[in-house]
DNA sequence: TCAGTGACTGACC
DNA sequence: GGGTCAGCCACTG
């Protein structure tokens, strides 16, 4: 069983599990490193089916510019908020601030 | 089967 | 600097 048999979902699913504390990506940060650069959509779908993945932190994983888009899929509508705050992250109006200090790229990171 | 939709991104104006 | 458009691929009706 080869990583690149994986299915697409699991990929995603490993690449946020690698994801460090207190740390953010963007899904085309994500997709580009599964290969799939154009495909940043499919990473946040597949960040839908995640949301019932506990071992997936899907609200470290935000838009190319730090905006909690996802945040409407959490239960309530601030907890993505919240959970990154928690990580001593700061967040104003559904954005990270200082987006590129907390800026995760698993390109250069997990590599 | 076809068409619409989406937790996005890059290019273009 | 920001608004708009097209492309990407899987799922749903």
């Amino acid at each position: 069983m080869k990583p690149e048999n994986k299915n697409f979902f699991e990929k995603v699913y490993e690449v946020a599990k690698c994801i460090p504390y207190g740390r953010v990506t963007s899904y085309g940060a994500i997709a580009k490193y599964l290969g799939t650069a154009r495909s940043a959509r499919m990473v946040g779908w597949a960040m839908n089916g995640a949301g019932s993945n506990e071992d997936v932190p899907a609200h470290r994983v935000v838009n190319k510019v730090g905006l909690l888009t996802g945040k409407h899929h959490f239960d309530g509508t601030s907890l993505m908020q919240q959970l990154l705050e928690n990580e001593g992250i700061e967040v104003f109006e559904n954005q990270i601030i200082d987006f590129q200090k907390y800026f995760w790229d698993p390109g250069k990171e997990l590599d």
